[in-house]
RNA sequence: AGCGGGGUGGGGUAGCCAGGACAUCCCGUCGGGCUCAUAACCCGGAGACCGGUCGUUCAAAUCGACCCCCCGCUACCA
């Protein structure tokens, strides 16, 4: 017998947690634990709401709430969410509690006194109009480096400089796009460069992590470590442990990950023995395993490990099995077909064990996996419903019928040496793959067993024995059961609920937790009574949103009709030009257009403008729309609404337009292209139709796709006409 | 454009790090079987020159180089 920690990123606590979460960082160690209880294992697993830091008081702000209420909702919530999802936490804790400050505050003064903190004064921007200090991420300016116009407060995305504060050119507030002031401030660094080669020495016989883990952090640990500020200026959060700090609290990256030794102490503290979580901390023999998405993993092969240096004497990381993401791109948007993704509202519709079921199947443990609802029904009907539950069912409900009880076993039957050696042989497949953290695959290895089973059972055919030979019979349906059971011991990581739904058809008196991994391969009494099985899981169904229009995509745009009042130079970029367009209201547009286009050739055009994406600034100019173009290798052109357009018409094609704002990156998503109009059709490269007629004689029309091999198309258009573009633009061309 | 991750029968995947005999499994498809079971289950067939090219090797999906494509992040893409 072992013990283990488990340590499992924290969910931040603003909005509710969604598969991703479950696929990324909370069902793997909970399949991991419920493994190592059932061999025996003691096992302590912790984790909790990470409650502070910028976005939570913006979305306060927004609901005009204080950030406690919302980072309390949330942790209700999805401390809930996680409970019925049936995920057993030794404790799940949040980081606003007096336990947490305290120990934050505790390694706070301990690094200090060791000299791995010091202060140092830097300029900071504060903006007089909000009347706070801004968050690096919330200005925005020029980078004094590259001259890039990307610069945040505290490192230009461009080149990748850090600044030690206050040296943006034109720096703005996000908020309010005022010029902020400057004010001097002192904070406290982290001499993470201290801890570099003691990491480089740690990590590099970490040769049993994950591939990706090694090496990111390898790479990252030799390209050298900066220090750190770990203090802000804010109200929210935990307060800085000295005098004369008022106005400054933790910065909360440096505060969560202290998350997982608060957490261990308060579980302590509860549990009678406060010094109990001093052995899962200390004991070099005891193994600490921390499970979270790939996004996470400089903070805890790299920062919390120097933090637990720099405090010494507590273990680090045994491994660290980050999971890559669960995307969602293969199902158009979020609302497109029956229920969202977030676990409350999946709960609502569909039982723990699927969910689990699902997620298992589907774990991105080696490459991001894809989410989709065609893909989530094929899984559990075909594999869970049709291969598990119909074995179960099957084999529990015949013996049933037919014995009652479980029936005696012949010796030495061919039978029963076969079905014992594969249920042997997937016990040490799961083991293998189950130790190594590889949850797929001992998800996989119990599946084959299922289907062994039913190929067993379909080539004794014990409905035409029992006619023949009765006590055969039973004999071949003791060994099936004793199948039964191995699986539903094997599979209760997985799926918690209907495992001891098994168990107790099988007539078994105590539960499998309390029987343990050993009942895997146990005998069965005979004559145990059984109990009348029902079917474990039923098909489910994903009804299909008629609502959603094909063209869903398209109606997240607002084209409108605009046409260029003025152009100029870009200050501070050669190949950028600023507009002045007319969409009704003036506009300013930075557009890349200068090697196509003179300044001349512009003014007065009418063009199409994306008139909802959101602003940005593009090298220190604000940039309110974009102008679509059709682009073929070194030809670009402008598209080009009607003839007589007026400005501020939309370009809706008869379909609905948005009102809201749309992410660039999301506007990128979507396939314009130029079209080729003949007899036939439109030709994009290949011919396909157009959902919309095209009665003028335009030759080239722009088309919106609904995806890449869509047969049919929308063509953009106003009320007047098809927009066009220049006939020396091929059909196929992209438009952006 | 930069960085990271991928491209394996119609869809989804395993294998790749530690190269070798018919390339795995699920779904779909075609044909058959069975009737205990939730139209389930079982058997068999068709279907992949393992993104492309070149190389290393007796031998490459697996190693190396270059190229193409997809995805994520980042951007003087707007």
């Amino acid at each position: 017998m072992a013990k283990v920690l488990i340590c499992v990123a924290w969910p931040y606590a603003n909005s509710p947690i969604h598969l991703g979460h479950v696929a990324g960082s909370l069902l793997p160690p909970d399949l991991f634990s419920r493994y190592r209880r059932l061999r025996g294992d003691e096992v302590l697993m912790i984790s909790g709401s990470d409650q502070h830091g910028t976005p939570i008081t913006v979305r306060a702000e927004i609901e005009k709430v204080t950030p406690l209420d919302v980072a309390e909702r949330y942790h209700e919530i999805n401390k809930k969410a996680i409970e019925d999802l049936n995920i057993e936490f030794s404790l799940f804790t949040k980081t606003h509690t007096d336990n947490h400050f305290h120990v934050v505050s505790d390694v706070f003064l301990d690094l200090l006194e060791k000299g791995f903190l010091y202060e140092k004064v830097t300029q900071q921007y504060f903006c007089p109009n909000c009347a706070k200090f801004l968050p690096d991420r919330y200005v925005e300016g020029i980078c004094p480096m590259c001259e890039s116009g990307h610069a945040r407060g505290d490192q230009c995305e461009q080149c990748g400089k850090t600044f030690e504060g206050g040296e943006l050119t034109d720096a703005r507030c996000v908020h309010c796009l005022t010029i902020p002031e400057l004010r001097e401030t002192k904070h406290h660094f982290i001499r993470l460069s201290a801890f570099q080669e003691e990491l480089i020495d740690w990590v590099k016989d970490k040769q049993y992590w994950r591939p990706s883990v090694q090496l990111f952090t390898q790479n990252w640990l030799e390209a050298g470590l900066e220090d750190r500020p770990i203090t802000r200026d804010m109200e929210w959060g935990i307060p800085v442990p000295l005098p004369d700090q008022e106005g400054k609290v933790i910065y909360v990256w440096f505060d969560a990950v202290i998350g997982y030794l608060s957490a261990s102490i308060e579980w302590a503290k509860m549990s009678g023995d406060p010094d109990a979580w001093k052995e899962y901390w200390t004991d070099p023999k005891i193994r600490s395993y921390y499970f979270l998405g790939k996004d996470n993993i400089p903070f805890h092969t790299i920062i919390w490990p120097a933090i637990l240096l720099g405090r010494g004497g507590l273990n680090l990381p045994y491994d660290v099995p980050a999971n890559e993401f669960l995307t969602f791109r293969g199902d158009k948007v979020s609302k497109s077909r029956g229920t969202t993704i977030d676990i409350p509202s999946l709960l609502k519709k569909f039982e723990p064990d699927i969910i689990r079921y699902y997620v298992a199947a589907n774990m991105p443990e080696n490459k991001d996996a894809d989410f989709s609802w065609d893909d989530f029904e094929a899984k559990i009907n075909n594999e869970l419903v049709a291969t598990l539950g119909n074995y179960y069912h099957r084999v529990l409900s015949f013996t049933y019928k037919n014995f009652g009880e479980v029936p005696k076993l012949i010796d030495a039957t061919e039978e029963k040496d076969e079905i014992l050696q594969a249920i042997r042989k997937t016990r040490k497949s799961v083991e293998e793959a189950m130790d190594n953290c590889h949850f797929k695959r001992a998800l996989k290895a119990i599946m084959d067993l299922a289907q062994f089973g039913n190929r067993h059972f379909d080539s004794t055919a014990p409905w035409a024995l029992i006619k023949k030979d009765r006590e055969r019979c039973g004999s071949a349906l003791h060994m099936h059961l004793m199948l039964v059971k191995a699986l539903a011991v094997l599979s209760s990581p997985y799926l918690p609920t209907s495992s001891e739904k098994v168990w107790k058809f099988l007539g078994q008196d105590s539960t499998i937790q309390q029987s343990g991994w050993s009942a895997i391969d146990s005998d069965l009494p005979y004559h145990q009574r059984l109990n009348e099985s029902k079917p474990l899981f039923s098909k489910i169904e994903i009804e299909e949103d008629e609502n959603d229009s094909m063209y869903a995509g398209f109606e997240t745009l607002n084209l409108k009709v605009g046409r260029i009042i003025e152009a100029n130079d870009h200050p501070n970029a050669d190949s950028l030009l600023l507009l002045d367009v007319d969409i009704g209201k003036k506009i300013q547009v930075v557009a890349g257009l200068k090697e196509y286009y003179s300044k001349e050739e512009m003014e007065g055009l009418n063009v199409v403008v994306v008139s909802n994406l959101k602003p940005a600034r593009i090298r220190g100019e604000r940039s309110e729309g974009m102008l679509l173009a059709a682009d073929a290798d070194d030809i670009v052109r402008l598209v080009s609404p009607p003839a007589d357009s007026k400005p501020g018409e939309p370009v809706n094609s008869g379909m609905n337009q948005s009102d809201r704002t749309v992410e660039f990156k999301d506007f990128q998503k979507l396939i314009l292209r130029v079209a080729e109009v003949s007899k036939e059709g439109l030709d994009i490269g290949r011919l396909i139709k157009a959902s919309n007629p095209v009665e003028d004689g335009s030759k080239r029309v722009i088309v919106y796709m609904p995806s890449k091999d869509a047969e049919e198309a929308l063509v953009l258009a106003t009320e007047r006409g098809p927009v066009t573009v220049d006939e020396s633009l091929p059909g196929g061309a992209t438009v952006r």
